[in-house]
DNA sequence: CGGAATCCTTTTCGATACTG
DNA sequence: CAGTATCGAAAAGGATTCCG
């Protein structure tokens, strides 16, 4: 990032990033995050039902993200009840709400892609 | 994705997505990729250009980048001159082009965050 | 129900050195 | 100038089992 011919870059919680994607990258790349989020825009979920959404993740992968998601403040975890059969809901911050933007846009153009040039298959057997 | 009570997925180059942001993820997502292409937006580029533009990446990531950028049609590889003192230039394709909207989002949120919660520093030993 | 623990494999990353 | 080659470290991801 050059601003009138000097080299400067954010410094964000102790991180160094030299250009603006990389801090939303930092956010929301990797395999897993998009997804999850992607998911939570729309309301609250339960682990259950995220790992029925995205039947490819693991538990251990779908618990992992969702604490980094938490620790980053753009979900929050609510758990109801304090025994084994007890309840955890997550959904989004007003904070990660203000991704939902940018999230629409790289699934708008996945979808473009997909729908010109993929194809539909059934995946029935989840 | 769930349509009409029935599990689909998209095929696309031999690969299942089970939602839309995985696609786009899959083209722009990793640590370089979205930075790489976010200086190509505005024009074309030389490798030792994108190299100090991107001071943290190595010449070996930069190179695996933009190849992995090519072989998914984003960008395109222009030579000029076959002996060593040569000069190769990267730019974005039509195609990559779509892609523009997505980055903008992804920057615009990142820029955000970062003028209000990071700060400015100089990185001038660059 | 909603994970955590363990172990293992795969992928990514980085430093350094070298080349047509 | 624009990369490759090589190596090793580190991180990400996955399978399975176990637990409050």
């Amino acid at each position: 990032m050059i601003i009138k011919g000097k080299n400067v870059a954010y410094k964000l919680e102790g991180k160094i990033y030299h250009c603006a994607m990389d801090i939303t990258m930092d956010y929301i790349g990797g395999k897993w995050k998009s997804v999850v989020l992607w998911y939570l825009k729309n309301g609250t979920h339960r682990f259950a039902e995220l790992k029925k959404l995205i039947p490819d993740i693991t538990e251990k992968m779908l618990s992992i993200q969702l604490r980094a998601l938490e620790e980053d403040g753009l979900i929050v975890r609510k758990v109801y009840g304090r025994k084994p059969p007890m309840r955890v809901e997550y959904s989004l911050t007003e904070f990660g709400a203000t991704l939902i933007p940018a999230l629409n846009a790289i699934a708008k153009w996945g979808r473009g892609l997909g729908d010109s040039e993929g194809e539909l298959v059934d995946v029935g057997e989840f």
